[in-house]
DNA sequence: CCAAAAGTGTTGTTTATACACCCATGG
DNA sequence: CCATGGGTGTATAAACAACACTTTTGG
């Protein structure tokens, strides 16, 4: 290992990276969390936690979370964004983590402020590459989350609202979905994350109308039912758009 | 000195928190930049910053940022919000930096991290109490900013736009001024901030509408012009109104 | 009397909302 | 033939943008 390398992979033990990553599958909107080893096999009781590691020294914080990010999933983002900064002293310092902290740290009771990022993936893409850390990692619906270690229940819930605002002022669901969607499934993306019901007619003429949506003149297969259009996000198209007109609205 | 005390007040060397605090004076948007004390008075360059400091290691980091808040304006905060955190690791290695940082920090080459804060002061509530401290804290037209301490330009241009997309949102721009203001006064803050020019018509019939301005029967004195009538912010009908329609739109 | 900001309505255009039926497919 | 989601148009209401003149005051 040259010093460079060495110099790089120096943990800083105060603060850390938590990266909440969304996915959707079935209709859900689902949160990836990992199950947290144990090195002593006599405490079994399960712990959950988000995705999240502390920085490297000399590391920058978006590098980092993308690090921790596909470390944990082998996939390159393709979304990522930091929306907040937890600092509560007390954070990590609940008695239920300092078992665990022990086992992993360095100093175990340090104060430690962690930068949340959200991202989106496709959890179609993702799953076939998914083997080799199911153990540890797995979906989970948002509506099912459990108790999660440290404050991790509090930046998930952060997370969830910060991609709310995202989506109203800018066109992520598509991150969610496969490269070819059909109308419907993007609906149910927007219906499934803001928690409303949206009318069909007005959704189709209010994102078609947007002009980043290129339909595609393959059709659904296989389906019980009509077979829907497949549309692509027109990404060029969207970083001209955006350049004039800065809000999405929905 | 209690133990409480010594505990509370043991810097982390490693995070700190920045503010970057709007005023509003004179038709301008102004920012609060402090120049640096330096121990030795050979070193007569000159050096602008942000005011910010490390947090204090059992401080949450809202109670950080007040308390730096305070401590530089003497002010209790109007509204105080963490916009974003930087931590690129070579953001207090400037040799430019490096002096100061050697004076006053036990671990002068140490990363640091910052999270950044913004703030929004009525610059007139303000002045008098400025004195104290006005040596070293002034405030600076946005337009005029200096070369400023460590990644501290960039910091200030990312709490604007913060700034912008917050006032798109909320109704922050009475936070600037004096708790009685005319409607022009607004308008006036509202054009500065998200630099462009507003109708005035227009302008007055949306924000009425939105009904969080209570008009008063008191009128401006002593104006080379007709006498405009004074408003002031109405928050608890704010309050009843932000719980129904989330958003604002300017 | 002049400069400077206050105050005030209307019209045309765009955008949002509400709403119901037929179509194609697989099972 | 049935269940499922795909696909389509119109009418009403609300919001937005553009636009010009009179009023009051201090100097």
């Amino acid at each position: 290992m040259t010093l460079e390398e060495q110099q790089k992979h120096q943990l800083n033990p105060h603060v850390s990276v938590d990266c909440v990553i969304f996915g959707f599958d079935e209709g859900e909107l689902k949160v990836l969390l990992i199950e947290r080893d144990v090195a002593n096999p006599q405490n079994n009781t399960k712990r959950f936690s988000l995705p999240g590691n502390l920085v490297d020294d000399a590391e920058d914080l978006d590098t980092s979370a993308k690090r921790v990010l596909k470390e944990l999933t082998m996939l390159d983002n393709i979304f990522l964004e930091q929306f907040f900064t937890f600092g509560n002293p007390d954070r990590v310092k609940n008695a239920e983590d300092a078992q665990w902290l022990n086992e992993v740290r360095d100093l175990p009771t340090a104060r430690v402020i962690t930068v949340a990022y959200y991202s989106l993936v496709k959890i179609g893409d993702y799953a076939p590459s998914a083997a080799s850390f199911a153990r540890k990692a797995f979906w989970c619906p948002v509506s099912e989350v459990p108790d999660l270690a440290f404050d991790h229940n509090q930046i998930f819930t952060t997370a969830l609202n910060s991609l709310k605002n995202k989506l109203r002022i800018e066109p992520v669901g598509f991150e969610l979905l496969p490269k070819k969607f059909t109308l419907g499934q993007l609906q149910k993306v927007y219906e499934t994350i803001l928690g409303t019901t949206l009318d069909k007619r007005n959704f189709r003429r209010k994102i078609l109308n947007k002009g980043f949506l290129k339909p595609l003149q393959e059709k659904q297969k296989g389906v019980p039912h009509k077979r829907a259009r497949l549309f692509e996000f027109d990404k060029e198209n969207y970083e001209l758009i955006k350049a004039k007109s800065l809000y999405f609205d929905f």
